[in-house]
RNA sequence: CGGGGUGUAGCGCAGUCCGGUAGCGUACUUGCAUGGGGUGCAAGUGGUCGCAGGUUCAAAUCCUGUCACCCCGACCA
């Protein structure tokens, strides 16, 4: 396993600095808990999200957008949501400065205080279902299927780079239906759409379950997660799709004519993913050389990286370097030729690797004599030297290799590092010496979960939607149990 | 909000106990050499020592206050 991600174990804000601001990811702003996400780090989001998107349309949703402001009072409507949220926000008070008397900078206006305070959105849940109330009438208005791209913020005491900021990008899907059945299939839908993207794209596997009733969302009657395993052994919850059932309905008096003419509550659904996903990403798959990308995410593909002495070489060189570098891109392959005269090979060999660039072809003199190119893959430093001919159907069929090969590293990583176990002791050992994944019987009660999370800090990740059936024991009270739940140390 | 820690050059740090010219590594700039895995040598730029008071001939160093950040808990995508 990585250093990096080993040895930072009491100490992870130093190994973000060592990796994730060395690989030009992020690095922390000036503001309490925030993140600058510098270009390259951006660009893996905007990959994302054009993914994730399509996934959303292809499901038959749109986007909109809702307001950054929530009046205060929305927040006292849904008792649950109120409980579980409104303590960690930011609120705006007042809508002016002015200058201080003595000239000396800037204070705020006692004069502007507001009516009503704003609540900067946590979540959209409120002002949504304060909109949607207008929009639906009948059945025939439904389902309301929408997405929002936006940015939201919660005033955590304690901030994380990436896994808990203060504020983070995120999509939120709110939808509305007619019936209970159809909301159940939209949020199963959804999780299923996530850890699609989880697996098929960020490469890391994960368990799809849903939430205890200590876990679940404040408000919703069933939280559906999709759970990722980190390469120190403690879980991310990567993302969660909500069954809302009739309780915002109620709270914001969002009523439908059925199709009997009988008023009706509507049932809701909501769902999203954080930019807590580039945090999996980086935390499931790099290296003590930086990051590791999947070929599917990676803002560069391909890096060309020319080997050369004087301008007449350089000239050469790039010539072929361009031509491979049009090749490749007309198969779709993003591609930089690196021909800054300001750095050596060495160096620049080093730096693609932070960034996690899949794939790296080195070309110098020597190649060009030979009509050879140098192969080298960032998932598992192999290097080739191979015809330049035919070289991009290579490289196409090798990215898809290594989105594969990092995906199934992931995987049997997890396998690894999920145990099943049968007493108390056995969990507690298992936890204390390996960490990860524990499978355990549970007895279904909050209790007992809350003894083994003040006892051990794990927690019910989720009930395994796939999870056989199985007679067993409670590792705790001993009482009769039907199915292992996944236990662990989470983030 | 409780417990611990740290603020000194862009970044990482030493110096603080025991007061006396502001240091190291790295990065940056320039020159020459070098160029198939983070180049070498030489010269150079860059700091209100977190902030405010106090003690002193003299404060990064001692005292008081204050702010910020980090780590551990409670909270959470």
């Amino acid at each position: 396993m990585a250093k990096a991600l080993t040895s930072r174990e009491e100490n992870y804000s130093q190994w973000y600095n060592e990796l994730v601001v060395k690989a030009d990811l992020a690095e922390n702003s000036a503001v309490r808990g925030s993140m600058v996400i510098k270009p390259y780090g951006y660009a893996i989001w905007e990959k994302m999200q054009a993914v994730l998107d399509k996934m959303f349309k292809d499901t038959g949703h749109s986007n909109a957008y809702f307001p950054l402001f929530i009046p205060k009072s929305f927040f006292s409507k849904e008792a649950d949501h109120v409980d579980g949220f409104a303590k960690e926000c930011a609120v705006v008070t007042h809508y002016r400065l002015r200058n201080k008397e003595d000239g000396k900078g800037i204070e705020v206006d006692p004069e502007a205080k507001l009516e009503e305070e704003l609540i900067v959105r946590p979540t959209s849940e409120t002002i949504i279902w304060n909109t949607y109330k207008n929009w639906i009438q009948s059945y025939r208005d439904l389902p309301i299927l929408c997405n929002q791209w936006a940015n939201v913020v919660r005033w955590e005491m304690r901030t994380r780079l990436f896994l808990r900021t203060a504020e983070f990008l995120w999509q939120e899907g709110h939808t509305a239906h007619a019936t209970k059945e159809e909301a159940i299939e939209e949020t199963k839908q959804m999780i299923d759409v996530y850890k699609d993207f989880a697996e098929n794209y960020l490469a890391v596997p994960v368990v799809q379950g849903t939430k205890s009733d200590s876990e679940r969302f404040a408000g919703a009657l069933d939280t559906y997660t999709i759970e990722a395993l980190m390469q120190d052994g403690k879980a991310l919850q990567s993302g969660t799709s909500h069954f809302l059932g009739q309780n915002f309905a109620k709270a914001f008096d969002v009523k439908f004519t059925n199709k009997e003419g009988k008023q009706d509550l509507v049932w809701a659904t909501s769902w999203g993913v954080s930019t807590r996903l580039m945090g999996a990403l980086i935390m499931a798959h790099s290296d003590d050389n930086g990051l590791v990308l999947p070929p599917k995410l990676a803002p560069i593909q391909v890096v060309i990286v020319p080997i050369y002495k004087g301008n007449e070489q350089f000239a050469k060189v790039s010539e072929k370097a361009n031509e491979i570098k049009k090749a490749l891109e007309a198969k779709g392959i993003s591609v930089k030729f690196d021909n800054r005269d300001t750095h050596k090979p060495g160096f620049k060999f080093a730096e693609w690797e932070l960034k996690g660039v899949p794939v790296r072809l080195a070309m110098g003199m020597r190649d060009l004599d030979n009509g050879t190119i140098e192969v080298a893959r960032r998932d598992t430093y192999e290097k080739n030297t191979l015809q330049i001919d035919g070289i991009e159907t290579y490289v196409e069929s090798l990215l898809n290799e290594i989105q594969e090969n990092i995906f199934k590293k992931a995987i049997d990583f997890r396998t690894d590092m999920t145990t099943k176990v049968d007493s108390y002791d056995e969990f507690k050992k298992v936890l204390e010496d390996k960490g990860g994944f524990i499978l355990a019987h549970w007895d279904g009660t909050p209790e007992t979960e809350d003894k083994i999370k003040n006892d051990t800090k794990a927690t019910i990740r989720c009930i395994p939607l796939d999870a056989p059936e199985e007679d067993g024991v409670c590792i705790i009270s001993g009482k009769p149990s039907k199915k292992r739940v996944l236990f662990a140390k989470a983030y």
